[in-house]
This record gives structure tokens, sequence and C-alpha cells, in this order.
DNA sequence: GTCTATATAATGATAGAC
DNA sequence: GTCTATCATTATATAGAC
């Protein structure tokens, strides 16, 4: 038995203003926001034409996945290219819509393995292109790692992710000295001094 | 106009059971299957019970925050208390299953106010228990402390944190190197010499 | 304390008219 | 390309029988 239903192809204006609302209802609401409904009254049409551009709604999530993981991946490169690109790197995973995006992106792929494997992968870019950055910048002349690249991304983004999701609830004990500490280590990165966790001093 | 709706008390067998399928619910499924219905099917009786023991779903969500809270406060008092504390706490932080309930609480928590209130509460809680912890560690005579201990419990738990989490979608890039300097700094800390993270040395 | 019954509104998905 | 109509499910919540 067939089906009979009809799909669009991947270039369409509607199509592109549903990913957009997909992204700004999973932010702004979460994740069970993101019903063809929803999606449909933020571009002013009825609810069916989710149907009509996407097969299901796992379809919606994975092109909104891919569409903002291309931007975020943009935002990643012009940040690592910018004369103080560990304090861009820093803020820019200090930034709560985003946080809370791939929050709510985690806990969708929890539950749908198609959402999981975009998810994986998209992130797994993430961290590669991070990691390669500053792998570049440890290795300029006169420059030592202290720490592993890999381990320090890992310590710079997660902390960032977890101030900017507790700070979302008001959650914000002990984030003054933290946030403190980290501006220093920035610093001190900058002006090739050593620092605790950021690994890198001039020798 | 009165509400002819009755209410039972806070002690009940059932009402503990609906608690705790909320909580297996909420780690297993997400927090959108925290539902009458699925509450009651887990307890065996018909989804009309659980808007007897609660006035609304939102109470039933903080019921749940506040007996998990209770349990993992235990568990961190516990993990204090053991002969290696530090790499106690790093082993509940790397628990899956609560990272997940975590994640999902929190995902919650910027939807609903009154939920918000209460896993800030909780998270604060446990922030200050685990500080205290760690300053007291440093008081022993002999050692200096390198790092404000809020700094290294917030770089401790929100790099436990998110290993789990992405571990759980099978993202695992960076991990490997991550652990074993962690499992380092752990071993360092414990014989007292320096780590770059931990701060705690003996003079 | 637990049930049946009910009201009301939302969900994803499909078929077919225009 | 967008619509109306429809199906089967599911949701929260309430009233009242037992």
């Amino acid at each position: 038995m067939v089906s009979k239903r009809r799909w669009a192809g991947e270039s369409s204006e509607v199509r592109t203003a549903l990913i957009e609302a997909a992204e700004q209802l999973m932010r702004e609401e979460g994740y069970p926001a993101v019903t063809a409904r929803n999606l449909a009254d933020k571009v002013g049409l009825t609810r069916q034409i989710v149907h009509y551009y996407f097969s299901s709604m796992d379809e919606v999530f994975i092109a909104m996945i891919r569409q903002t993981g291309e931007k975020a991946r943009a935002q990643l490169e012009e940040a690592l290219a910018s004369d103080d690109p560990l304090r861009a790197l820093w803020e820019l995973n200090r930034n709560p819509a985003q946080s809370i995006l791939s929050m709510e992106m985690n806990a969708l792929a929890n539950r749908r393995p198609a959402v999981r494997a975009e998810v994986a992968k998209v992130a797994e870019e993430f961290r590669d292109i991070q990691v390669r950055g500053l792998r570049d910048l440890l290795e300029r002349p006169g420059v030592t790692a202290q720490l592993e690249p890999d381990v320090s991304i890992l310590l710079l983004t997660s902390l960032a992710q977890v101030l900017t999701l507790e700070e979302a609830i008001d959650m914000t004990r002990g984030h003054e000295v933290t946030l403190a500490f980290v501006q220093k280590c920035l610093d001190a990165f900058k002006e090739g001094r050593r620092t605790p966790f950021l690994g890198a001093a001039l020798e």
C-alpha cells in the first residue's frame, strides 16, 4: 500500500519559514511546543501545511538542527578568527538562547533516535572546530600547552553552558567568583601568561 | 464559586508511588511523558486518581523535585564523608540517570515558574553542600587552596554533567583525554599534590 | 479512596477538493 | 500549494456514583 501523500522539495520560502518557526518555538516554549499547529500559526497557514513540507515531525527537527548548526558553525569560525579568540569562544558559549536551544535538542535527542544521530553529528563538528582552533593558537612559536586542547575546550564550554542554564532559572550560587576566575584566565591567555585551565604560556 | 474537588493529605502510599512513577517517567521518557494517564498506569489505577492526590501537574512536579532532592542530598553527604570525597563527588555527578533527570527538570523549569523556583532552591542547596564540603577538606592543616572552592566545584560538576549528557546521545569526542585528566587531578588531590583545577596542595 | 462519565481541547497524520 | 474534513489518540480537569 503506497501512501497517497505528496511532499514538496527542499527549497521553498514557506519551508524555510517553518524551520525558523521551529527554532523559535523550541527556544521560547520548549520542544513539546513544536507542533504542526504552532508552526503553521507562526507562518499564517493551516496546520496541514507542515505535513506537506515534512513527512514527519522528526524531519522538521532534523532540518532545524542542520540549519541552526550551519549558523552556529559560521559564528564559531568568526570567533576563532578574532583577535581574542578564546574570549570570543567563551562569549559564544555564554549565549542563553543558544544554550537553552541546545538543552532542548539534547532532551529531544534522548527520545528520538533520528534526532539523536543528527544532534551528535553537529555537536562533534563543533567540538572539532573548537579544539582545532585552540590547537592552532597553541602552536604559535614560543607557546607551550599546559593541558590537552580537548580538555581545555571541554572545561570552557561545559562551564559556560552550565552557568548560562543556571542563570536562566535564576540560580547564580558561586557564579560571581567563577566568572571572575574565567576572566582572569582569559586575560592571562591573551597575554601569554600561565593559566590554570586554558593551557598556554609563553616559554 | 468554590471548587467541589477534594484532595488527600501528604502521606499516602499511593501518593508516594505516584511521585516515584513521575521520577521514572521523566528520566526514561522525558517530562512530556509525565501525564496523569501514564502515572496512573504505573500504579495500576485510573488517571483521575492523580487529580485526587495533586491539585495540578505542577504539584506533582514540585513534590517530585522535593523527594528526589532529599535522596540526592543524602548521597551527597555520604560522598563527602567517604575517604576519597572529591572522587566520590565526581562519580555522583557522573550518574547518567541523575544527569538526565536534572536536564529534564531544568527544561521544565524554564516554562513553569512554580517548578523553576523549586529547582533553583534544590540546586542552590546542592551547590552549598558541595562547596562547604570542599572548603572543609581544604581547611585541614597543611593544605592551601589554589582555587576558590566555588570555582572548583563548578568546574567539577559542570564537566561531569556535560560529559554524561553527551555520552547519553553517543557523543564522546574528547572525552577520553578529559576523563584521564580528571582522574590524574583526583589522584593528585587525594595525595595532597598540586592539581591544576581542584585547588589543593600540601605546603 | 477509587471509580465512571464527561467536557473541552490538543496532538500527528491522511485523503481529497480547489 | 493550500485548503477543509476527518480519524484515532491523548491531554487536563471536574462532577458525582459507590
